[in-house]
DNA sequence: CGTGGTGTTGATTACTTTCAAGATGTGTGG
DNA sequence: CCACACATCTTGAAAGTAATCAACACCACG
């Protein structure tokens, strides 16, 4: 595990190019990179940045007293991610992977509410219909809403990767890992996905997982 | 079940003060009237208004086609509600009993987007931290943070009231109205509450409450 | 080609839901 | 003001789902 990003590197050119920049305005950041397992930022500290994944995966997490942890959301390519409703950091945040992240720091000089508030607003959609998940959703139910949100995030295409573990799944579906894995099974027995390794699945009846997801 | 609310009513005497607008340079708006059960929006209607909650409460839910219901949150007088990430409203709203509600329609010629931030921010703090109650907490640790929330909410007091029925509660938490009572009664039965009547209870051993809820 | 971490599968346990019945509370009309 | 009726809440017993505990398989890495 590691806890100190390499920070400002040049970003090597076999990577995936940059994505479009959350922020007119603000000048262009660098690209920080977080090997896997990175801290980007933790609960208690200090916020005043927005973070667009420029690659790799990112998870944000809480955790309770007892080591029982929340991922609140999964941070893609091109996602934007850190909002905080005061100056300090609620939750933690960490590179899944190899993953490369473009700093914004606010600027008294650059009012970005207008741009922050559509930003916030999906989030607090996001949350709030995984909220409907957690609450009133099955196991199957569960595992067949992430994967169907997963592909439409990756281009609604039939192969999906996974960059996440079983465990990362478990903590944001509120599953145990060995659950995840038994629903993985059963549909991939059932014909609805195949498993072409542990960490991307292919969708063969996208109608069966779309009405499993409800 | 009422269909229609009573708009632009005065303001029986009787009834609690104005809270402070939740918008400066917007007119300050006359409170229209919702009775129990009145619908305030509905999921896929047009959005372009915010609404502040005067006195009363509300419940804002999504439904499964099955008919599951899981609200996400619960809003008291003097709080703000109604975001949305488009034009579309993604929830229900109903007023939980007889309820006063400003509303403000967005106006182009006022730019709310700096003052709508933080509002939309902390919408988003909570339902993230409501992430991890229903994700990862049992059922006496999701109903002791309930309680925990609704005291500090109605100013940290003793006595709680509980504006809204079993099934709410059951709705809000993702368990059953049956396993909600359950926990009440246990609750009641090892001394932490009082249950007062229906609708209020008293807590009596506080930390043992803080505690439970993590 | 081991070796440790990750994932899968099986058996059992625990918790919550479901189904059912009864109790309590509220509102209405006599 | 009381009585009845309906809705809400509580309690109990049985069933179902996911968690836990345990063993094994599979990778990915050095």
């Amino acid at each position: 595990m590691y806890s100190q990003a390499t920070s400002k590197i040049a970003l090597p050119s076999h990577l995936p190019q940059p994505h479009l920049p959350a922020f007119d305005g603000a000048p262009l950041q660098p690209v920080s990179f977080f090997p896997a397992g990175a801290e980007i930022y933790a609960q208690g500290e200090k916020a005043g940045a927005l973070y667009q994944v420029e690659f790799g995966a990112v998870r944000v997490y809480r955790l309770l007293a007892d080591g029982r942890r929340q991922i609140s959301a999964f941070h893609l390519a091109g996602e934007t991610f850190g909002f905080e409703a005061d100056t300090t950091h609620h939750f933690f945040a960490e590179a899944i992977n190899a993953t490369g992240v473009r700093v914004f720091r606010f600027s008294s000089r650059i009012d970005m509410s207008r741009q922050l508030l559509p930003l916030a607003l999906k989030g607090l959609t996001r949350a709030q219909e995984h909220l409907l998940v957690l609450g009133r959703q099955n196991a199957v139910e569960r595992v067949a809403a992430f994967l169907v949100d997963m592909a439409e995030r990756q281009g609604g295409l039939r192969q999906v990767e996974l960059p996440m573990s079983r465990m990362d799944i478990g903590d944001y579906l509120g599953l145990t890992i060995e659950t995840v894995s038994r629903v993985f099974t059963r549909l991939k027995d059932r014909g609805v996905i195949r498993l072409l390794n542990l960490r991307s699945i292919e969708i063969i009846k996208q109608d069966a997982l779309n009405y499993m997801s409800e």
